[in-house]
DNA sequence: CGGGATCCATACTGATACTG
DNA sequence: CAGTATCAGTATGGATCCCG
């Protein structure tokens, strides 16, 4: 990325939002990089997952928290929730293609993370 | 991205951490993903600020959470703090090559926000 | 100007119990 | 299995006042 091209993101994000209190770009940035809202997004990066092993792979997370962060993301169009009634009941959640396109932007900063975590919490 | 390294890197998440709790990468992602950490990073992605610019620039952000964030931003060693000894005194902010480094991870994440908020909040 | 200290409200967590 | 409901404890954020 190019310097000029930082420039015109940052001023754009000051005058359309995010920077600006009171716009709507706030909420979803909360939404998607609250606590959980990113680990499950991510979990479901791969491929469509059950409630309960959505539950094991993001340890660590309370059902009272999946319940409700699946709720939220899920009324924000990026999680898919598919009921299938049978005995006992089985629920899928997979990413809607907006909740992939946003993934695709999510992993080379988790990328990024991993590689340099080790950085930031060793000094 | 193609779909075999979406794959490994939710592979290497779920084996080196971040899915997994009690991880250390998962501080950084907290960190990193913070309410204020995230905004206050875009702001000094362009130019070193001072505290009262940053105090404008991000708006709503109160002193406390200012402060707080900040300092844990340069304990991370993403941010850089200088002070000079003037009266009044004078303190700037920067991002440290690591934190440039993330910054540039983080603001396709902030276009991609800019542009999909409508679609997410509308219905 | 650049904070630190304090108090209060809210959000999150954890444990348990219950349901279709 | 996939949740919902409730309560209690804790962590986090915000508002305010104060200081060098």
């Amino acid at each position: 990325m190019t310097v000029s091209q930082q420039v015109s993101v940052l001023e754009r994000l000051q005058t359309d939002g995010v920077l600006a209190a009171a716009c709507p770009t706030r909420t979803v940035l909360d939404h998607v990089t609250s606590k959980w809202g990113v680990l499950l997004l991510v979990a479901l990066s791969e491929s469509s997952r059950r409630w309960g092993e959505l539950r094991r792979d993001v340890e660590g997370i309370s059902e009272k928290m999946l319940a409700q962060t699946l709720r939220t993301l899920e009324g924000d169009g990026l999680v898919h929730r598919e009921v299938t009634a049978t005995v006992p009941p089985r629920v899928d959640y997979s990413l809607t293609p907006l909740g992939t396109d946003l993934v695709s932007r999510l992993l080379p900063l988790m990328e990024w993370i991993l590689e340099n975590a080790d950085d930031i919490l060793a000094p």
